[in-house]
DNA sequence: AAGATTGCCAACCGCCAATCA
DNA sequence: GTGATTGGCGGTTGGCAATCT
């Protein structure tokens, strides 16, 4: 949409300009000192100032753009114009295969940080990544596709198998993890306080936060954490980030390594066997997992469940809400639990604060105003489901710590509900939890509401979806595709399918992956 | 053909950290 | 030391064009 306002201004000689760029700032907004800020597209004779300008006094001090150019623009709009548009180094073509591929490793490795990826991709903006991200996730989740192909969550689970090889413990002070280039996690210094709040809530990589959206967590964050339960003790939770900044929401998921830790205990008779097996202990769900029979039950049950109790809307005829395609990076959220501020607690408090949720730490002061809504809902429901803990998993053999936690908090009958589903290897309801999830927005209402929706979910309001939603190898509805598409879309599902793995016990073909994953790599 | 949907992209907004006065 | 300013970042919005129904 380049300059919309392009027809109604020829390119204007540079000099002179300014008074050309006040008569045009016609709309309103803020005032400057040449008169009111002008908002919206800009126009070519604005660029050329602005680029005189950058040329003459180049870079930096974009407020004086205004004041010294007349541009009627604010420096903030100036500068981003500047970066994104002007800058005689960008690349204005399309991305290249390689490039793409460079994207998405970088995501994989650290999340939404585009100006970091941006910094390793020469001529390339920030913005530009970003909407190419956005689109991009937006049309793989539409067609049920996953978001990372399979050799970087393998390069990505590799790597920090080796960076946990390599780590020390003794990197407690927080300086490896720029040293080691493997490494690539950030690790914020942040509050460990809010550790509570999420404990229980969040299935490893997405999470939702309200007023956050769903967090959603490089490859590398996931895969490799998952591993072994040590490795959350080893890499996640003692590195601190000593430049990180923190954000009011990135000190909001302390709960995940936990999680991790406890999710991935159980499977860790896996690590041995090669990343194939233990990502199939992940469980994260494939309905056309051919392996998913009662016997990797244990493992592969949970985490759709957990998306189905906290979306809150395991119905398909919910009304749709606004669906979040991507999240913060995991690597600042679980920088959360350590803070050089607030020492590290041990893995056994935080199991306690998890089992044991302090509830006076529940109130709506000890919130911040962007966590309470759905947090405070769902930890309410956990409490009061409590009465159904340890009834309704044992049939679950090897269910994990985590994934008991989350489950044990559903009512018995949601329980057998969504493992019918589970137990039939090509049920879409396997993923269409995990989408549930996925769908699942909240609205900053109040907690009321966000309790009554809970409530309705785990009350009533389990639909098994129609078998004719299988997907044929992707090419079935693509209503299917669209409500179970966010499983796909996460790395760890990828990893736990059997997408690039043996042909299943089904005899169903294995997704090839240039099928799978299309020709866009 | 017309309306709806989707893709794409530019720009804005709010927040935060660093710097400055 | 403190408040204001600046710059940077990530998320979101809005509009146009292309495609679909």
């Amino acid at each position: 949409m380049s300059m919309t306002s392009e027809s109604e201004d020829g390119m204007v000689p540079t000099g002179a300009l300014g008074s050309l760029a006040i008569e045009e700032a016609g709309g309103g907004g803020n005032f400057g000192v040449n008169g009111p800020l002008k908002k919206g597209p800009w126009t070519s004779a604005e660029d050329a100032i602005l680029l005189e300008y950058v040329t003459k006094h180049g870079e930096g001090n974009w407020n004086a753009v205004q004041k010294y150019s007349g541009l009627a623009r604010c420096g903030k709009s100036c500068r981003l114009r500047w970066a994104n548009h002007l800058r005689p180094d960008l690349r204005k073509c399309a991305f290249t295969p390689e490039e793409e591929r460079h994207i998405i490793e970088l995501h994989a490795k650290m999340g939404n940080k585009w100006a970091r990826m941006a910094a390793e991709l020469p001529g390339r903006t920030d913005n530009e990544i970003k909407n190419y991200w956005n689109t991009r996730i937006k049309r793989r989740q539409r067609a049920g596709l996953p978001i990372y192909p399979p050799d970087i969550c393998l390069q990505a689970l590799n790597k920090n198998k080796q960076s946990e090889d390599m780590s020390s413990f003794s990197s407690v002070d927080g300086q490896h993890h720029d040293l080691s280039p493997i490494n690539s996690f950030e690790i914020p210094a942040v509050e460990f306080k809010n550790l509570e709040l999420t404990h229980q809530l969040y299935p490893p990589t997405l999470l939702e936060v309200p007023g956050r959206g769903l967090l959603d967590i490089p490859a590398s964050s996931l895969i490799a954490q998952g591993l072994h339960s040590s490795y959350c003790s080893k890499t996640l939770l003692p590195a601190v980030h000593p430049t990180k900044r923190l954000r009011q929401s990135e000190s909001f998921f302390p709960g995940l390594a936990t999680n991790f830790t406890n999710a991935f205990t159980n499977c860790s008779k896996y690590q041995n066997d090669g990343p194939a097996q233990a990502l199939q202990s992940f469980g994260y769900t494939c309905a056309y997992d051919q392996d998913l029979t009662t016997d990797h039950q244990s493992c592969s049950c949970v985490l759709p469940s957990c998306h189905a109790l906290l979306n809150g809307n395991p119905s398909s005829s919910e009304p749709p809400r606004a669906m979040k395609q991507e999240l913060p990076s995991l690597q600042t959220q679980i920088g959360s639990w350590c803070s050089p501020s607030s020492p590290l607690p041990s893995l056994e408090s935080v199991d306690t604060l998890i089992q044991s949720p302090p509830t006076e730490n529940m109130q709506s002061g000890s919130l911040s105003p962007r966590n309470s809504g759905l947090l405070d809902a769902v930890l309410y429901e956990s409490q009061s489901l409590n009465n159904f803990k340890n009834s309704s998993c044992q049939h679950m053999s090897g269910v994990s710590t985590a994934e008991g936690e989350v489950m044990d908090n559903l009512p018995h009958d949601l329980h057998e509900i969504e493992w019918e589903a589970y137990g039939d290897p090509i049920s879409p309801r396997g993923h269409s939890a995990a989408s549930m999830f996925s769908e699942y927005t909240p609205i900053s209402g109040g907690l009321l509401e966000e309790h009554q929706s809970l409530e309705t979910t785990l009350g009533s309001k389990v639909k098994p979806e129609a078998e004719d939603m299988i997907p044929d190898e992707f090419g079935g509805k693509d209503d299917a595709l669209n409500s179970n598409h966010m499983i796909f879309s996460r790395p760890d599902f990828l990893l736990a399918s059997n997408c690039f793995g043996p042909k299943g016990d089904h005899g169903k073909e294995p997704l090839h992956a240039e099928r799978y994953w299309g020709t866009s790599w």
